[in-house]
DNA sequence: CAGGTATCCTGTCCGC
DNA sequence: TGCGGACAGGATACCT
């Protein structure tokens, strides 16, 4: 579900609606959930189900603030403990008065005034969560195995993604290279730049691999600038959808017109994932 | 070893 | 209306 812009907006919703609050209790389940996202390997092997102490999950802590880079997003306590959240294809962080009946995973009881919650649901179950007594050690997880964040102009990985013989495609979604692309923005920013998702990353020329960066970060700062794209679930924490699909030019328009030239767009698998292209305006 | 593919899940949509 | 199959915005274990 979430791509950078739609975790930003939650990242941004949330620093709005729970710094501040204290966490009085959390609780883990019915369903399995695991340990996913960047910092995993630091933490203990973690099997199955009710694996994360109440200290893990922030208890007792007050939200001091919430980290992103790329798609992790973290809440940081005031006493430097750390929770990420990887939302995977499904995820949603909610604040609510009343808990979801479907799909939680972890639902936290903050203090205060009407006694809210916060809810890690995740149909799909492909997200998780990775704890870390301190913040620091979060960040130096996240420098080891991210690139440079997706909206970061000044450390682009220009060249970086220029090396090797695979398709373009497959280089934005690798997270270790740029942070945050995921299928949709990919399309996106390669329709925008006028580059075909199957060109092989040593055949870009550094201004098309400029571009299409610089395509992808202007792209995904509209969709922030509008709280995300909502093309299935994205909701943010209070249930706005977001209103940034009408940026979405490319993604999933197999068939229809380019918008560039009119004639119908293709649509395929690239890296693995469903990819649509115009095969007249992307070279 | 870089790069492709199968796999973890549930929900939704489409064709029969 | 019901049912089977395809497919979904992510990440990774495991092949080649």
């Amino acid at each position: 579900m979430p791509e950078l812009p739609e975790i930003e907006s939650i990242r941004r919703a949330l620093e709005r609606s729970i710094v501040g609050q204290r966490i009085e209790s959390a609780t883990i389940g019915p369903h399995d959930m695991r340990a996913r996202g960047a910092g995993r390997a630091a933490g203990k092997p973690r099997p199955g189900r009710t694996w994360a102490s109440a200290r893990e999950l922030l208890v007792d802590g007050r939200v001091a603030s919430l980290e992103r880079r790329g798609k992790q997003l973290a809440i940081v306590a005031d006493d430097g403990r750390a929770l990420v959240v990887q939302l995977g294809m499904s995820g949603q962080l909610l604040v609510t008065r009343d808990a979801p009946a479907t799909h939680r995973h972890v639902t936290w009881s903050l203090a205060g005034r009407g006694a809210r919650l916060l809810v890690f649901r995740d149909p799909r179950r492909f997200g998780g969560i990775v704890p870390h007594e301190y913040v620091q050690a979060m960040r130096q997880c996240w420098d080891r195995e991210l690139g440079p964040d997706g909206l970061d102009a000044r450390h682009a990985p220009i060249d970086r993604l220029r090396e090797g013989t695979r398709h373009v495609k497959a280089a934005l979604l690798d997270q270790s290279l740029v942070a945050g692309i995921g299928n949709i923005y990919a399309d996106e920013a390669l329709h925008a730049a006028g580059i075909r998702p199957t060109r092989r990353c040593n055949r870009l020329s550094r201004d098309e691999a400029a571009r299409v960066l610089a395509e992808s970060r202007r792209i995904m700062r509209g969709s922030v600038s509008r709280g995300g794209t909502s093309l299935r679930d994205h909701v943010l924490p209070e249930g706005d959808p977001g209103s940034a699909r009408r940026l979405i030019l490319a993604y999933g328009r197999s068939g229809l017109p380019c918008h560039g030239c009119g004639l119908p767009m293709k649509g395929g698998r690239v890296a693995g994932r469903s990819t649509t292209w115009c095969t007249k305006c992307q070279r």
